[in-house]
DNA sequence: TTGTAAGCGTTATCAG
DNA sequence: CTGATAACGCTTACAA
């Protein structure tokens, strides 16, 4: 039987302010923590709200303040891509930044799209958030194009778009490839090669790129890029480089991918061709996802700081709202030893 | 310069029933669809919206309606846990529901809790939602205390909960277990051993291993458990399970883990130790976790439907809300043949 | 088929 | 320090 149930009868401030023998206005006042109020009011109005288990309701407050209190977080996947193999990556971004906004004050609205029929923003005119994060694979192009055609006055920051006009917030790739290359030249790897792309929409692979090749140039040795093939999987993007590399019977000792899930690719053909990591080639990766620590050897990695990642945007994206300037877009990151290069 | 912005004129269903020559409540009529609106009537209101750019404020609408057309999603983490260790099981659960509110029209505001400071579950009283989805780990029981003591009226859903009285939805643990263990048998593994616990708050670990047991015993072998320790991380768990199980001397050529995290655990042992999976042991999983297939052997495992799941929790929760009975609780799962049991 | 008007439950302005 | 009173922008009886 479907019946619409009943609904409760809904406690208002006007009840609260009954029992408390104050106006309406004053209970409002006393709960949102007015410092007019005197004391002894705000006392007998916090009881009287509490006994008669009052909350005020959020949608007439938004209604008549003209914010809402919320940010809303969108996360773009491949088309028709399962949620569950979107890649972790995303997820520890999503969880981040919810747990920023949380500590802001803020409620987060969550969505995932990923294609034309998905695509919407219009979180602010609607007045369901105040401004818009937009993470995710910067893959997907028809993605990013819609969101860079969002009305003016629209306030949004994103991680991953394939363009560099918008508010973004990235890790620090520069520094983060510089890091990785060094540790493998004190390990004694001198020929070092880098699996990745000049040519991907990815910013974040050429500025990794860019660092690998000046660690090298300051070490006095010859950066060395293996591109990889377009439109795979990262994992098989990896594996297939890493084929060519040992194939060509150029001699390396090192593997930088721009990716872990490249790395993790690369990882899995040198052993099924032979090759011993860590002892005749170390490879290091980049983004520090969780698999790289169950894979053999474990990867070695380039971890950015999600927190950090999760207050940068949120903060950003609340300069925005208010209208000041926005601060720091470069998120740090650290190097994760584990077992892919030698000790 | 910290100024507030200034709000730009808000435009009203009222300037769009001027610029369409009618009432505002037709234009509120016609933009929702309402059939007693002729089609002229509604293409004018329709273009004059679009016109304008207008679009409703759904602040003004909710608190009209006393309904929130949004979903609350809770992910209960370990106190003090990074967002980036959180298991990604309970990512792709979350994205799974993400998915299914949005495919029933709803919005969907999600939050990470850990802690009493964190708690809050007063989304209806606010109207915030119209209900809850709560998820995450069975360890953190001041969490679900805390959840199973909303008032009532509160509609949530679970999963991952100590406690049977709740409104749940889980794997269908039982199959799940039993598939995973005739697949071993079949593939002439007979001395299967199963990592897990019979006192766990886990629900589900119990059912699991009884899928286990049923599977031998409908064999005709003994079914045998190596309880795992309490209090520590799930993979430590199952290494040490692992440990005992070689050290014991007593033969077995099976591992059945409770869960992916303690599989990949007891593999990483077995391989350490000299054994080799799956020659010598095999060894299955359960979860399905990403991570499973870059272990060394890949992680064979049984793995839920995530996205039924997300429909069963969305829908039992719709359900509810709607004074209806629900209906399935169960997700169906499949087992994933990969590298750990030999072919 | 459309218009009129009454709220929904707050917050903010303006007196007192 | 507190109390009236007007919005906020929509949906939905009730009338026409």
């Amino acid at each position: 039987m479907t019946r619409t149930a009943k609904r409760p009868p809904r406690i208002t401030s006007f009840d609260v302010a009954e029992a408390a023998g104050v106006s309406q206005s004053t209970v409002s006042r006393a709960l949102a923590g007015d410092p007019s109020i005197s004391e002894p009011t705000r006392l007998r109005v916090a009881e009287a709200a509490r006994k008669l288990n009052y909350q005020v309701d959020e949608n007439a407050a938004r209604l008549r303040r003209g914010r809402t209190g919320t940010l809303a977080i969108v996360l773009i996947c491949r088309p028709g891509q399962d949620r569950k193999d979107i890649n972790p990556f995303y997820y520890s971004l999503l969880g981040s930044a919810c747990a920023a906004a949380s500590a802001r004050g803020y409620e987060v609205l969550v969505s995932f799209q990923d294609g034309p029929d998905n695509f919407w923003g219009h979180y602010q005119e609607r007045r369901k958030a105040d401004g818009l994060i937009v993470i995710g694979t910067t893959s997907n192009a028809a993605a990013w194009d819609y969101f860079g055609q969002l009305p003016e006055g629209t306030h949004w920051v994103c991680w991953g778009a394939p363009r560099d006009d918008f508010a973004w917030v990235r890790s620090d790739n520069l520094s983060g490839a510089t890091l990785a290359t060094r540790h493998m030249l004190v390990r004694d790897y001198t020929r070092i090669v880098c699996i990745g792309s000049l040519t991907s929409p990815q910013r974040q692979f050429i500025e990794r790129y860019e660092g690998y090749a000046q660690a090298m140039d300051n070490a006095g040795l010859e950066p060395r890029l293996e591109h990889i093939e377009s439109g795979l999987p990262r994992e098989e993007q990896g594996r297939r480089a890493a084929a060519r590399l040992v194939e060509s019977g150029a001699a390396f000792d090192g593997i930088f991918a721009v990716c872990d899930e490249m790395a993790l690719g690369a990882l899995k053909e040198l052993t099924a061709r032979g090759v011993r990591v860590p002892e005749d080639v170390g490879v290091v990766g980049f983004d520090g996802i969780r698999a790289g620590a169950w894979s053999s050897p474990p990867l070695t990695t380039i971890e950015p700081d999600f927190q950090t990642a999760g207050t940068l945007l949120v903060d950003r994206l609340l300069a925005m709202i208010n209208g000041e300037e926005g601060s720091a877009r470069r998120v740090p990151v650290r190097l994760v030893v584990r077992g892919s290069t030698r000790a």
